[in-house]
DNA sequence: AATATAATGGACTGATCGGTCCGTAATGTA
DNA sequence: TACATTACGGACCGATCAGTCCATTATATT
């Protein structure tokens, strides 16, 4: 006995996920968003409530559709080693792929406002902390393997490599190419050999 | 012939600089700026151009006021390795200061503007160059005192410290606090022992 | 066919944005 | 004292911002 919806709501939440990623919070207007989402102004507010809340439901989009599924590979293949050197390579071919460098929504908005919008705050650091998990339950793996060295415990050590990883988003802003990025992450690899 | 200046240029010029490093550059409004240098809006453009012209200028004066003094301590002492890792300390120190959590201030306008505003790109290209320099100066010192490994060249460690710096700097904005910060300096220091 | 729901376009709001302009006050020099 | 210069306050500009509202159109159910 309705209408039923014309547009795919995950849909566009992946394309303001894009547009955030790409523009930043405060520089995506909301013309932008209408016009990369296709959905009309009206639409937008009845299904996302406003542009803070889009917000928080594209940050929650990125986490379940970009970050998660990515770090599968952490607990895959039988060296935990060769897990986080696979995972550097895949953030590096994302960070350097085709189109403008984007780096990482997470990092992103966490250094457009984690200082002065607390409730992004406190879910950007409630996923930062998820893949730092992930990092300290694959190098444990890898300390109890002989693969990594075990004088610094595995949360020291994941908490390094979420540096490392933050250093070379940040770096592929400021165009670092790809072939810099390796090299990065080999020398980031060796301090935890 | 002529009434003198009222106010210190240089001064307002800081209070500027303090004002993008804190809040970025679109989300520090004029009446922000006027507030924090004391400037009537009218002096601002007589003296400064406009808030365009005015962040570049800002940056040169972090960059003469902030980076360049800092960077005098790789230059100094008997060990190359040491200076590198005072460094590290004085930038946890900076970083982890009182106030809000602000980074530094090319890295955030590099996130902020780098894709999308090439003039200020490639100011902020030329100072990162500086100081990657800086660092590939230091290390290959090191490297020549045994200090440090020699298995790689100096440029490309110096690109790996670089990206373990702009990691402490966005891991500074999402939280974490010195102690974390001085233990991934630690295990950065071991990637070149 | 009648009705309930869904989606749209577009007019509209108040606020704020960066930026311009000018009259006025203040202070130096001549 | 007269004049040139500097700084300021504030009115004003067009543009854009996020957000609200409503009349209209389209569609599915009954």
């Amino acid at each position: 006995m309705a209408r039923p919806r014309e547009f795919n709501e995950s849909d566009a939440l992946g394309d303001a996920m894009h547009l955030f990623w790409r523009r930043g919070f405060e520089s995506a207007s909301l013309s932008e968003i209408t016009a990369a989402t296709g959905l009309s102004k009206s639409s937008l507010y009845d299904t996302f409530g406003n542009k803070h809340e889009l917000l928080l439901s594209s940050l929650q989009f990125y986490v379940e559709n970009m970050v998660e599924p990515s770090l599968t590979v952490l607990e895959e293949g039988p060296s935990p080693r060769a897990a986080i050197e696979k995972r550097f390579e895949m953030i590096i071919e994302m960070l350097c792929g085709p189109g403008p460098r984007r780096g990482c929504l997470i990092a992103n908005t966490t250094l457009e406002l984690g200082a002065r919008d607390e409730v992004v705050a406190e879910r950007l650091r409630a996923a930062q902390n998820m893949v730092e998990e992930a990092y300290a339950r694959a190098i444990a793996r890898g300390q109890a393997a002989g693969e990594i060295d075990s004088a610094k415990d595995a949360q020291s050590l994941a908490r390094y490599i979420m540096a490392c990883l933050a250093g070379m988003i940040c770096l592929s802003k400021a165009g670092y190419d790809a072939a810099m990025l390796r090299d990065i992450a080999a020398t980031a690899m060796h301090a935890i050999a």
